[in-house]
DNA sequence: GAAATAACATAGCACTGCTATGCCATGTAG
DNA sequence: CTACATGGCATAGCAGTGCTATGTTATTTC
């Protein structure tokens, strides 16, 4: 009936603003759709405010980790599975900072982000797996182990992308997560073989 | 020579913007010097700026804390101790969980914030006890114990603060750190002797 | 008491996100 | 194949933002 919304002007749109946040360069109204010759009216036809245009960002930010947890292979070792997904977590957020600052910013709900929920459900597959191949106790619910994991990460990534931690800091996540994992239930001893090279930052 | 600044102009306007902060109220310029009775340019000899005025406001939230972490009686069990202050952290955020993300907001420096330095200090002795008391392992570094302590903390706090977990999800807060402490020497039976009551989120 | 100095008040700046309005490209109906 | 209705898009202007230039006034020192 009416003239089709523009797909391409939206993702021009997304991908200039994603841009700027990598720039450091602030992302207004105005100094987005400077670059792509659309008129301010684009980015409420598309995303209906600024905020909508945040969330379409934390979005593709989830999207993004998603695909990243995604070339995690699945190995015979779910825990050494789930602290490579982890790892995976922390070098994403510290290939893009400051999206991951937008991720985390407002108030989100997980239930308005499904791309949130499925890096999640991630996490629990392995926490899961863990459980059922007897390398955490049988009563350990994968969801608590996820959830402590991520928070785990999330701490570290946050106070390293948020200035007062050095970037080596991370390094404490595999060693805080192996602790997880015995207190758990799993080896130590066996936990710490599983430590593998490429999980330095 | 001239006219001295008035402390209680300095100390209303904080206390506004705290207040405005709680009842989740916008804090702007002009809404903020309009209940004070002063002018906008009061925040400007006061604080410089805007800016400034957040950075008062997070040093005022990280000497609240010191004070907090100050109640935390030492007791001749330093690990029960790091997690008493831990959960103390925690209580401090879920009372203020405005002020707790200005206190994380922007990017800060600790350098720039002695008061956020001295609350880690709390931190870095109750592990520096725990191992001089032969709690942990010899070579144990207490500053990674408390930053690994600090992050399980804030990563699970801002989770919370930022809506997507439940305030339940602190309860992983003293799983977490037994878990911690375990791996870095700790009898584990001996610490979850030490699960005190009031730890409950 | 006079002068100097800085706190404070007022008005206006450039900028922010957003909306009211109008134009026009496009898909559908006849 | 044409007329029309619909909604994407452009322009201009709104209230609100932090900040600054300028003037006034209170206070301290000589």
């Amino acid at each position: 009936m009416a003239r089709p919304t523009d797909p391409a002007v939206r993702r021009r749109l997304l991908e200039r603003a994603a841009r700027m946040l990598r720039d450091r360069e602030p992302v207004t109204l105005r100094s987005l759709v400077a670059g792509t010759g659309a008129s301010t009216m684009a980015v409420y036809t598309h995303f209906g405010s600024m905020e909508g245009l945040w969330q379409a960002l934390r979005r593709e930010g989830f999207t993004d980790l998603e695909t990243a947890f995604s070339a995690v292979p699945a190995t015979d070792d779910p825990l050494q599975d789930l602290t490579a997904l982890i790892c995976a977590y922390l070098r994403h957020g510290l290939d893009h900072p400051d999206l991951y600052r937008v991720m985390f910013d407002a108030s989100i709900e997980l239930v308005d982000l499904p791309a949130a929920d499925a890096t999640l459900d991630y996490l629990v597959r392995a926490a899961r797996r863990a459980v059922d191949a007897g390398r955490l106790r049988p009563e350990t619910a994968p969801l608590d182990v996820a959830i402590q994991a991520w928070a785990v990460a999330h701490g570290l990534l946050s106070l390293v992308a948020g200035g007062p931690l050095p970037r080596e800091t991370l390094q404490h996540a595999v060693p805080i997560l192996s602790a997880l994992f015995a207190g758990a239930g799993d080896d130590p001893a066996r936990a710490r073989l599983s430590v593998r090279a490429g999980w330095s930052f």
